[in-house]
Order: C-alpha cells, then sequence, then structure tokens
DNA sequence: TTCGTTTTTTGTAACGATTACAAATGTAGA
DNA sequence: TCTACATTTGTAATCGTTACAAAAAACGAA
C-alpha cells in the first residue's frame, strides 16, 4: 500500500474525512519533521493547492490536534509549531539560531509523583539552551 | 530586615534600579504564586500605582525575566504568565478549570542524555490533564 | 542648587498570530 | 437531480505583545 493510501486510512481511522487539503497537510507534516508553522505549511503548499486559505490550515490542524494525528509545540513565544512525531520526546530550542530539534525521552524514568494527584494527558518537556552549531564561535 | 528592603536589595544585586512600579511588581508576583498575567498585575496594581501604564508591566517583566528574577510560563495558549518561584518545578494546567498548579521534580532522575550534544539553560516540563477538582462529576 | 545627561515610565500606534463568521463550494445519499 | 451536510474560503475582528517617541524622573558633575 503507498503512502497516499496509508494517509487516506490513516485519516479515515480517525473520522477525518480524507479531502485534499487535509491530506496534503498531514502528509507534509510527516515527510517535514522541523515543526513548522502555520505559515510555512501554508506557503510550501500554495503551489499544489492554488485555492489554498491559510484558515484552511488553521482549522485542519486543530482538527489534527484534537484527533491526535498531530501535536501543537508551544515552544516559540509567539507561533505554534506542528509535529507529526507522536512518539515520546522533548523539545530543545537554540536560542542563538532559533532552531528546534527532538531529543529523546524517558518518560519511565522521571519522578513524577509530584502529579499524583492529577489526571495527566499531555507532557511536554521544552528546554532552551545552544544547540551544537552555535557552540563554535 | 524587613520584606521591602529585601526586595530593593535582591534587584540591586541584580543591577536593577528598585523604581516603585518595579519593586510593586516584584512584591506581587512574590506573594501572588498563581502565576498571574500581566493583565492580573497590572489591575492589581492600578489602585495604588495610579498612573502605571501597562507597558511598564510589559518592560519590567522582561527585565525581570532577562535578569533571572522570575520566569515566563508558555503553558497557554495566548498569553505568558510570571512565576517568581524559581526553584525546579513544573506546571500543570486543568484543561477544564484552566488553573495552573506547581508540581514538584526532580531533574536529576530524568534520563536526559538525549541532550548532552546541547547546552540546556532553562527547562520547562508542561503538564495538562484533568485537576483533582474537577475529576469529580 | 543647577544644568545637562541618562534612565525610567507612559500613551499611542502598529504588529501579527489566531479566531469568528458567513458565503461559497464540494460531497454523499435519497 | 435534489437536498442536506461538510468543507473551504476570504474578510474582518480579536487580543497579547512590541515599537516608538514624548514626558517624567533620577542622577552626577560643577
Ligand atoms: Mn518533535
Ligand atoms: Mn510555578
Ligand atoms: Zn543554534
Ligand atoms: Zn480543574
Amino acid at each position: 500500500m503507498d503512502l497516499d493510501q496509508r494517509i487516506k486510512d490513516k485519516m479515515m481511522k480517525n473520522n477525518i474525512r480524507p479531502s485534499m487539503p487535509r491530506t496534503r497537510i498531514y502528509k507534509y507534516l510527516l515527510e517535514h519533521r522541523n515543526h513548522p508553522t502555520v505559515d510555512t505549511i501554508y506557503k510550501a503548499l500554495q503551489s499544489e493547492l492554488f485555492s489554498l486559505s491559510k484558515t484552511t490550515v488553521y482549522n485542519t490542524l486543530a482538527l489534527f490536534t484534537d484527533k491526535g494525528l498531530v501535536r501543537a509545540i508551544g515552544i516559540e513565544d509567539k507561533e505554534l509549531r506542528y509535529d507529526a512525531d507522536l512518539h515520546t520526546h522533548g523539545h530543545f530550542k537554540c536560542v542563538k539560531c532559533h532552531a528546534i530539534f527532538d531529543f529523546e525521552l524517558d518518560l519511565d524514568t522521571i519522578n513524577l509523583q509530584g502529579l499524583s494527584q492529577f489526571i495527566a494527558e499531555d507532557y511536554h518537556l521544552n528546554v532552551k539552551g545552544v544547540c551544537r552549531n552555535c557552540q563554535e564561535v
């Protein structure tokens, strides 16, 4: 089964009608793991979806987030970024070059008894600092 | 030494001139550990600082954050919240009542070798879910 | 104190990501 | 085809935040 078909199946399994804008947006997120913004996605897809509206990108990402297909990453001050990689991992933002990196994270090693009175549904470990490239100077 | 004097000393130690708006804003944050927003701080201090401008609150919080007196908490979608509690702890946001709670967190227990190639300066563990109050229903 | 310089505060305008909304378009089933 | 519903679109509005320059306050030398 090819990628496009798998994307459609995945969407239908989550009660999302696989319209053209939706499948393209999801495919873009699967193929671009650099946590793109709404505007990045919008600009990238304009050439293939001429009538695409930015509102559709917003609507679609809200739908995907709600259905659990993607995660919204709130590590920037201003705009949200989106991630189709659902495996447990943290995000590191370089304060110099502003790039956002994934890093591996084992939630099981964390002592989270401070959370015992809560029902935790969603974990976001955001770290800021200096990436390897920006350390050389 | 009384609280006001300790606040002034703390600010001067960090190269912040202890003006009236600054000392009041810092005092407010020390006495209100519920992660207030800019608007909350602004409205609360209006009665004692008649000419206070919201821009001053923004400027002051940016200065405090830069100097390391407070931390900006980006757990909300829209607005930042501010925290004068600098001890290592995580933040939990209840998706039902929208309250933000602190929880204890031992960074040493976390396996962070995924971060080994980065110089990490700032950790934010933000968790979303349902708080104890909102679980009863 | 007085004068000139620097810092701080203030009000207003601008910015920009996001959302609200209703019209237009597309889709599926009878 | 017809009709009800879902999706997409463009525009306007929202709202937290920032830019900017003027006003006010604090400072330091003479
Ligand atoms: Mn990621
Ligand atoms: Mn806190
Ligand atoms: Zn970097
Ligand atoms: Zn709650």
